[in-house]
RNA sequence: AACCCCGUGGUGUAAUGGUAGCACAAGUGGUUUUGGUCCACUUAGUCUAGGUUCGAAUCCUGGCGGGGUUGCCA
């Protein structure tokens, strides 16, 4: 009886808080997440998971996981386990309550029977382009099929020989009896069955006639005693069809289909079509490439199911059809990540220095905070040698004025380690800077000074006798412009640099880095992922992402 | 020129007839052994025209804009 005024409640939890209390139902609530296994998981489905199972455990319901497979041609149970790997990677459990649609098969053949008794179902012998014919246009209302007064006999001996296989794919349908001048293309008599002499990936071969999604979803959604049906509003259309059904095959419960905008990201395409394009014609390494928007791909990029969840619970539930920005996205796997992941020296592009007043031979091992935002997590040893590498982003020759790192006579502090000046610039024949000569002051060992005398930069640092040495791609976008989703010509906009490979230098604290992508939050730092990915790997921080940042704001002046 | 849905800062949202608020992004400043984090501040919004009302982002009507719908896909 808690009244929660001060917590603003989406569309959809005011529905469902208002059957609760009104005793529909008998106050249960039960949801259901119902993915075609065609394909992986990307992050619009992590919107529909969670708000599928959150409004199920807010309202202590449950939520099941029903595999829609009702199109034998385009399923695959490799996608099956995909599916439930990612959904539970997320962080959410269906128990016991694992479906597939075509668990129903048996029970939409009766359904389909008790159509056909009531008059309400017809076979139908028009070809796929007379149907089309038939049906009419968005402004002129369709024609009815000559064949839509066969007797209730007639039509369930036509159905019964569907089903035993007598004829051909495309040669038959059963179609619903609604009506063909309906201003919704949806109810001018759509099919209910298809025959497809297919091979399913759990049936096998017993069927050969397939129920359409119209008629299977609904009622499967009834079967289960679903409550609210939620779907994405690309299915607002179909609602009065999936009333239609329940009520004409008169099935029980009948449960409420509630519509939410998808999820659109900035800089992302999202539809399984393209996805599966860019799989299929190897632009990407599969759908956990760390640059895919799939669950996997996100994995293997370091998020975290948390980042993912927190997102989504932001953006809301609206009927507003939306681009978001990937930005906030981001944002929510900075913030996660900046309280808990370990942190570890990193150096991409590396810069020879040379501590003149360090003698050759000595490690001195230095004391290095794992994680600042969080003291727990202790601390490890570094080694520091007189050859180090730091990044040569981090060096300027000739800096320009808010430039507060390493250049000629300049002083800078190695992170842990001491604050080191730079005496001499050594080149190559071409010019270009090959090393530099620098000489650190022992008194600063730890980073801070006795004499009180400040330094404006921190930089990171590795020993070149110790450093760990591995290549990584970094990982910037996919895509180079706003919403390659709108664009036609799509997939020339991929962007090169995110195939670019690079070589990291980090700390002897890590036993390799594996080849696998960097991924690059300007400001925050990098952080390496791969295919056995956890939350335990370290943020490869500062460096890189903080000189690009710099070097980006420069540009815009 | 059909039907349905949706229009609140750049983006995502809150306010359900009573002070337009939050977050991200952008910008400024401060703290800082990550140019990160954290803190403070700034910029910026109810598509439009009428109507109802003491009072409208909210209710009504028209316009405009965006999206969806013409699979034997889901």
């Amino acid at each position: 009886m808690s009244e929660e005024k001060n917590e603003p409640l989406d569309f959809i939890r005011s529905i469902v808080t208002e059957d609760v209390k009104n005793g529909k139902r008998d106050g249960q609530v039960v949801t259901r997440f119902p993915p075609e296994p065609n394909g992986y998981l990307h992050i619009g489905h992590a919107k529909a998971i969670c708000i599928d199972f959150g409004i199920a455990k807010e309202f202590g319901g449950v939520c099941h996981l029903r595999m829609d497979d009702t199109n034998p041609t385009k399923e695959d149970v490799e996608y099956v386990d995909s599916i439930q790997e990612d959904v539970h990677w997320l962080g959410f459990d269906w128990g016991e309550n694992f479906f597939y649609a075509s668990y129903y098969y048996d029970k939409l053949y009766e359904f389909a029977l008790e159509l056909i008794r009531r008059g309400k179902a017809f076979v139908c012998d028009l070809t796929a382009e007379e149907v089309k014919e038939y049906r009419g246009t968005l402004t002129e209302p369709g024609k009815e099929s000559p064949y839509r007064n066969r007797s209730i006999e007639e039509n369930l001996d036509l159905f019964e020989r569907m089903r035993k296989g007598e004829f051909p794919d495309g040669a038959k349908t059963l179609r619903a009896k609604i009506d063909m001048a309906d201003p919704n293309i949806h109810m001018r008599d759509p099919a209910v069955y298809r025959i497809r002499h297919a091979h399913h990936h759990r049936t096998g071969d017993k069927w050969c006639i397939y129920p359409m999604y119209d008629f299977a979803h609904c009622l499967s959604d009834s079967i289960e005693g679903i409550t609210h049906s939620l779907c994405t509003l690309e299915f607002e259309i179909h609602r009065p069809l999936y009333d239609w059904f329940i009520d004409a095959v008169g099935a029980e419960p009948h449960p409420q289909q509630i519509e939410f905008s998808r999820l659109n990201l900035t800089y992302t395409v999202m539809s399984k079509r393209r996805l599966l394009e860019l799989v299929n014609g190897n632009y990407v390494n599969g759908w956990d490439d760390p640059r895919m928007p799939t669950l996997c791909g996100f994995r293997r990029r370091g998020y975290t199911p948390e980042a993912i969840k927190k997102f989504c619970e932001i953006l809301g539930i609206t009927k507003t059809n939306s681009l978001s920005d990937i930005a906030l996205l981001e944002h929510c796997l900075r913030d996660d990540l900046n309280k808990r992941a370990p942190r570890v020296l990193a150096v991409m592009n590396p810069l020879k220095v040379v501590i003149e007043n360090f003698p050759e031979g000595d490690v001195d091992e230095l004391e290095a905070i794992n994680n600042p935002e969080d003291p727990s997590q202790g601390s490890r040893k570094v080694p520091f040698t007189r050859n180090i590498y730091i990044d040569r982003n981090d060096f300027m020759e000739d800096p320009p004025k808010k430039f507060f790192r390493l250049g000629p006579g300049r002083e800078v502090r190695l992170r842990y380690g001491y604050f080191i000046k730079c005496n001499d610039v050594i080149k190559d024949a071409d010019g270009n800077i090959v090393e530099l000569r620098c000489t650190y002051d022992p008194e600063t060992r730890g980073g801070s000074a006795p004499d009180g005398r400040k330094v404006k930069g921190t930089i990171h640092w590795v020993s070149a006798d110790h450093a760990v040495e591995g290549e990584a791609r970094l990982y910037d976008r996919l895509f180079s412009v706003e919403n390659p989703g709108a664009e036609k010509n799509w997939l020339e906009l991929l962007n090169p640099d995110s195939l670019e490979v690079k070589k990291i230098y980090v700390e002897p604290c890590l036993a390799e880095v594996e080849p696998g992508y960097i991924c690059q939050f300007e400001r925050q730092g990098y952080f390496c992922a791969d295919k056995d990915y956890t939350q335990e790997k370290p943020v490869f921080n500062r460096s890189v992402a903080l000189r690009d940042s710099w070097a980006k704001a420069q540009g815009k002046k």
